[in-house]
DNA sequence: CAATATTCTGGAAACGATTCCAGACTGGCC
DNA sequence: GGCCAGTCTGGAATCGTTTCCAGAATATTG
């Protein structure tokens, strides 16, 4: 159906061998014949397989893109500066949503592996270990969660929460909650930990509350544990399970920030646009994704990847303040 | 580096042909060989490169979507139905964000065409004949807008538009804005043209504002206008414009319902998280993306599809009432 | 047990591109 | 004009699969 190679070198009247140069690299055949192929191309709209190429250069030009849940909005986000920088390069985008199911990660990435150069695994679920399997085999770059050996786009989830603490310290606030995402969630762990250091270092007393879902419901789920908590504010895990807080405590009358300061984490578009707007630990989202490319492209050519942290900040609107009702 | 049918053959003992028997139709070998076949595949950890597969068999297994911006929330919930339901057929999937450009559309499907089966195109910017071009060349499946001859999946904009303006009539309202999308959206005519025949049917002045584009912030940017005009509703093109109406509205003091009552369309997960929660028509967004597969397997089995239209809810939320700030 | 029917198997071609190699041109120079 | 160097070109092999075809092995039958 579609022109190949073929079509175009007897259009042409030239060898595909001649074709194939003419098109790859135009300085090596003479001005004529570059012509005549290049027309004989147009004329039949022949656009080459990147299939068939890949199969002999063994490069695909594309990039395969894993992640737990295009429904959080955080992805999305990342996925569009993978898109952007990756078409950059010339490269196409393979995109899997594994609806948060550690199990079919790795055969996925197994199925899709010759289809693509390399991976970008967005906050992967799965073990370390059966990750590191694929170490050496395939070209891997890990966003949002550190796996030795593989490079990683991380973000600076300490001092996110560094500033978030400084900032509720300074308004009074010395009993704070986190309500924890996934367990199977580095970032989870990564930001459960910087917490852990923040609040050691302001002296402040850090209240625990259950993993819940990354998702609002996950929040809302939560909301009542925490109101009945001594905690006078919380920071969430994200900001969909601070949406959620945020919601629920709406419904039950529990004023934010008057009763309790609400801090999320990643700045997703929705943050801003809520009553009381969110404030939240921003996440450098397109930062991420770019950086994910150029470190898996300089995987893909040899170079040496070294990993990375992008910064966050503290996003300050109306969700945190000083207590003003002072019901303990 | 990774094993190909050739190891798996010498390490079972017998021809790469049969390699391929044994693995795709196992009924045709005898029981040992297709033994001996699987023991030498599991343990070489070899998986079929799809795209010489594809090569041979002109299927990939391999579906495009292509969509103008996946930061808007709307995009992501279709793509997340898309890819749930390709992989239950074992399709994966090409994902191409377009950046709202419709000059990179076509170029872009050219590109892929080869690597694909077909393809998704959600909300396409491009002109109607150049998307023509390619019938009869590649299968398409196009959603949310109508270009014969692809089958299409769209929403029924005409009764959701119905329905709000029931709901607005019902509150008292008489004089409706509507702020437009983008002119080069389909559904923006598309919804235009419902809402017209709806305010008609109740006799109700339709008055109409500007194109802005599909944002937050096209919305702020509109809302000093609406607030200007008689109207006393407002439709918006989307949510998101919804929400950037909102927003300025509250940010100039004006109160919503009380002074104006405002209306969103797609109902995506902001929508109800933000308060005043907004009163939508929702589009069924799943069940677009999952059509939209089904009939691109149809059009690919020569299966005649034909186009569907999926239904649309108004989600009464707190954004709309009857007029209480009685100023004109 | 021979003859036939049936099931299995391997070899080779094919898919669409790229690349190596050798041979055919071209031009420059004497 | 003849020779050499350099530039262009075509043929053939190759990538990893699938599939067709013919032949080998097995089973069935009288």
């Amino acid at each position: 159906m579609a022109a190949t190679i073929k079509d175009v070198a007897r259009l042409a009247g030239v060898s595909q061998s001649s074709v194939c140069r003419a098109l790859a690299r135009p300085d090596q055949v003479r001005p004529d014949t570059r012509e005549r192929v290049e027309r004989a191309a147009r004329d039949l709209g022949y656009y080459p397989n990147r299939a068939a190429r890949g199969l002999i250069t063994g490069r695909t030009a594309n990039i395969g893109v894993v992640l737990p849940d295009l429904a959080n909005p955080f992805f999305p986000s990342v996925v569009k500066a993978i898109q952007t920088q990756a078409r950059r390069f010339d490269y196409a985008v393979f995109l899997s949503d594994t609806d948060e199911d550690p199990a079919i990660e790795v055969p996925l990435i197994r199925a899709l592996a010759k289809q693509v150069d390399g991976f970008l695994l967005c906050s992967p679920r799965s073990g370390e270990e059966e990750l590191r399997a694929f170490a050496g085999q395939i070209p891997i770059v890990v966003l949002n969660r550190r796996i030795t050996p593989f490079p990683s786009v991380t973000a600076d989830s300490a001092d996110g929460m560094r500033q978030a603490i400084g900032h509720l310290h300074a308004l009074g606030h010395r009993r704070v909650a986190y309500v924890a995402g996934p367990r199977a969630s580095w970032s989870n762990r990564d930001r459960l930990r910087g917490l852990r250091s923040a609040t050691g270092a302001y002296d402040m007393e850090l209240i625990e509350a259950g993993n819940v879902a990354p998702t609002v419901d996950g929040g809302a789920a939560v909301a009542d544990t925490v109101a009945a908590s001594p905690a006078t504010a919380v920071i969430a895990y994200n900001d969909l399970v601070a949406l959620g807080l945020l919601n629920r405590f709406r419904a039950r009358g529990i004023a934010v920030p008057g009763r309790i300061s609400v801090v999320g984490f990643d700045d997703i578009l929705l943050a801003g646009l809520v009553s009381p707007a969110l404030t939240t630990v921003a996440i450098a989202k397109e930062q991420i994704g770019r950086t994910g490319v150029e470190l898996l492209l300089d995987l893909l050519a040899d170079r040496d990847p070294v990993n990375r942290r992008t910064p966050t900040q503290l996003i300050v609107r109306d969700s945190t303040g000083p207590l003003t009702d002072q019901i303990r």
